[in-house]
DNA sequence: CCAATTTGTTAATCTTGATTAAACTATAAG
DNA sequence: CTTATAGTTTAATCAAGATTAACAAATTGG
């Protein structure tokens, strides 16, 4: 399967460098589209006049728009699910390890928050199969951070950790960059000592704090 | 303002408490499948079917499936900020206040969860003037919140307050009951532990555990 | 019990928008 | 230059679903 191209189409056309190029323009409209007005409130003409190419012209790169939707949220979860892994190979040290973990999400979030929100507001509308597929990635990832949540705060139990991480990730997702003045770097830094913070905070007796700035 | 009615409407029919409870199974019908599959992935049909009515029978109750949408946001945004004023009227010391906050935030989670996440997520599909006023009554509300955590913790700027205040809001509202087996004692505690976390890490020295569970 | 009003119902409308068809252009291999 | 193949376009389909219309049941004040 492999060849010349760029991008490895994962469901659709696109041989060619310049179809993978249009195909992922087509995916960014989506995206943003999706994100601002929602996949049902989203026209087929309206992804394409974004992306430079008119209507029915997707269904070149795309079977569907159901599929268009499927291969965003699969994206996205596979994203996230191989930068997981990736710093689990590390093995650092279960502290660190979340750290980085929470460092990943930051990035992660503050450059594709777009997918990030279309991943979690229309998961609801993929199919059963689409549904499953997704689920089982993230099953995994998920099972990952609750584990080495239970790791560093000794104490919670499975159910708590996973609440937790539901939290956090909740936390992370609610921001979006555009939304504020401040610089990414103070953001980030923002994003990360409240996601730490609240986890931390956990089954912890009240941290006392030495001095307040 | 009060009256021999149930509910008072802010904008339709039901003058007979008949009436006004049917308008309310509708209303609590919508809710639960907006927040499944989305204001427009539901249709009217469906929302008579589960509120034990037939159809076009809603347009006795609410002009517009649209309509249905603003009143039901306007609801949640209006609910939130009687409970902050109510709150913040207790005049309590700043820490206080914003446990208490917190507190209430998490209250309302596990009851209303479903027309919390119908809130954010189908706000935008609200159009220019129902969006302009629903967001006014959150801008006070914001305010509120941002004022006080800028009191907790000083060296805070305001646009990193309103950031965690985003930031926690997206932490709570991304817990709905059902989803887990913990009792709802337990997860409120969770609940609130993190969100204080999260909060009282902000712009302080890391702050140092004294003993782990 | 009766006329007015309130609630509902079912059978049209009408629009929007996904999907297909049919026909056309660019382009790369020969 | 010629042809097969992508890549596109515009003009049909077709279905879903929000409104409306035209009626019917029921509730209410008298």
């Amino acid at each position: 399967m492999g060849s010349t191209t760029d991008v490895e189409s994962i469901g659709g056309a696109a041989k060619t460098t310049k179809g993978a190029r249009r195909r992922a323009e087509i995916m960014a409209a989506a995206t943003n589209l999706f994100r601002e007005r929602g996949f049902r409130a989203t026209s087929l003409d309206d992804i394409g006049r974004v992306a430079g190419v008119s209507g029915p012209a997707i269904y070149r790169y795309f079977k569907s728009k159901h599929e268009l939707l499927s291969v965003l949220t699969e994206e996205a979860a596979i994203t996230w699910r191989v930068t997981v892994d990736d710093i689990l190979d590390r093995n650092t040290p279960a502290l660190v390890t979340l750290e980085s973990l929470i460092d990943a999400a930051v990035v992660l979030q503050l450059k594709s928050g777009n997918l990030r929100i279309v991943y979690q507001q229309e998961f609801r509308l993929l199919d059963e199969d689409d549904r499953r597929r997704v689920a089982r990635i993230d099953r995994v990832t998920m099972a990952e951070w609750v584990h080495l949540l239970c790791e560093v705060r000794p104490g919670l139990t499975d159910e708590e950790a996973r609440a937790a991480v539901i939290m956090v990730d909740g936390l992370l997702r609610s921001v979006s960059a555009p939304h504020t003045s401040m610089d990414r770097e103070r953001l980030a830094a923002v994003m990360k000592e409240m996601a730490m913070g609240a986890l931390m905070a956990l089954g912890a007796p009240r941290p006392v704090v030495v001095a307040s700035v």
